[in-house]
DNA sequence: ATATATTTTTAGATTAACCTAAAAATATAT
DNA sequence: ATATATTTTTAGGTTAATCTAAAAATATAT
């Protein structure tokens, strides 16, 4: 049966809601992400739950469905893969993309989506770090651990964020972080735990909520 | 105000069944063209005139306005572009590239196309030997001789298709027919309008239907 | 020029996705 | 444990784009 691009949208939602698909996701926390009401996103439950996507109990929350997870990853390839596209190859930056992919994402073509990802050489990871799964919806999970964890005088290298807000991307830039940017813990203010880090050679300071949005490793 | 994706089809149409946006469009023609019925297209020529797009008047016709020309103008410069880029980057043929562009065409974002644009380096025609507009909307229209208006004795180059099916595409593929192929004219049959042609060296004859979808000049 | 045929429009329903307001179920707090 | 608060669902409406069937306008044919 055919999927529309709400419950395509819709089944997103919960996948990222729901720890990649795992949880159970509830009603108001759907309407939020998809800036809707809670009353919509029960009539959208019902019908995901009619095609088999999602597994739902009136009043118990929803969870996917091994369909609805593949449909899901499937959405989260194509928005990853177009946004490495606009990255490496017309020029944007990593604030940019995240609008235009969410269209992207919807083109219905399994074809398009394969010769992308070799035209890209396979990319595993879109520009703000995230893994890309495969044809088969395989990926390796980061190990995410928050800058905000940090301990000092370690020194990190930048491997993703959580917020892809232009505004958090573009504060990221101007402060001239980025994937793959090293970084040494500093020091760590207890007072509204700010991080000092040392970043080729300047220091930077950063708040506590750019700290929890910043994935770092090692090196 | 904002525009509906169904809207920008409805433009589309009209553009194409009125010769370029130029003469009036008939309901009848805009139902078959988009696969619906007369009063629904009746119901959107209405919103189309109230929204400025088209001029309407009762059992009279559409015509599209600067501004609903310039719309469809736009949409038609994203498909050719769009459709240049899965030949050219992602190795698809001629015969595939139609349906998955009338997807993409609707992908809002100007500097997405002017990236792309660029990323293609300008290209003038899109693989099935239609003009891409402008940024401006500006284009060149090719003149437009038929296979079957071709003079016997004389070589010309292929430079168009009318008809994009898929059938058509792939007719013309297996036999050795496409954009910039030469050919000269070695028959006209009477009997039932199909000519003889000489392709590198080699005789194919194509019927009165093929030889009025073909697009050729003199070389 | 009048009858017939065709085209176009109107009127009234339908569907998907949304909404508001009220009711029902579940969770929380004293 | 009962009252209160929160969450979720139901009931009933709205809008965009479609449909069918019937009415109105225009075109065609004798």
């Amino acid at each position: 049966m055919k999927i529309t691009l709400t419950e395509e949208n819709y089944l997103k939602a919960i996948y990222h809601l729901g720890n990649n698909g795992i949880d159970t996701v509830n009603t108001n926390a759907i309407a939020e992400a998809m800036s809707t009401k809670a009353s919509s996103v029960t009539d959208m439950i019902k019908k995901l739950s009619e095609k088999d996507y999602a597994d739902y109990k009136k009043y118990q929350g929803v969870t996917l469905t091994d369909d609805g997870r593949y449909v899901a990853i499937n959405i989260i390839r194509k928005h990853r893969l177009w946004e490495v596209f606009l990255v490496k190859k017309l020029n944007f930056s990593w604030d940019e993309v995240h609008e235009i992919a969410e269209e992207l994402e919807h083109i219905k073509s399994e074809k398009l989506i394969d010769e992308l990802d070799a035209f890209l050489e396979f990319p595993t990871h879109d520009p703000h770090g995230d893994p890309i799964p495969d044809k088969e919806g395989n990926f390796t999970l980061i190990e995410k651990i928050i800058l905000a964890k940090a301990d000092i005088g370690i020194t990190y290298k930048c491997i993703g964020v959580d917020d892809t807000s232009v505004k958090f991307l573009q504060y990221l830039d101007s402060n001239t972080i980025g994937l793959g940017t090293l970084m040494l813990v500093k020091h760590k203010e207890p007072f509204d735990n700010s991080i000092k880090l040392e970043i080729e050679g300047k220091e930077v300071v950063v708040s506590q909520n750019v700290a929890k949005n910043l994935y770092i490793k090692k090196v």
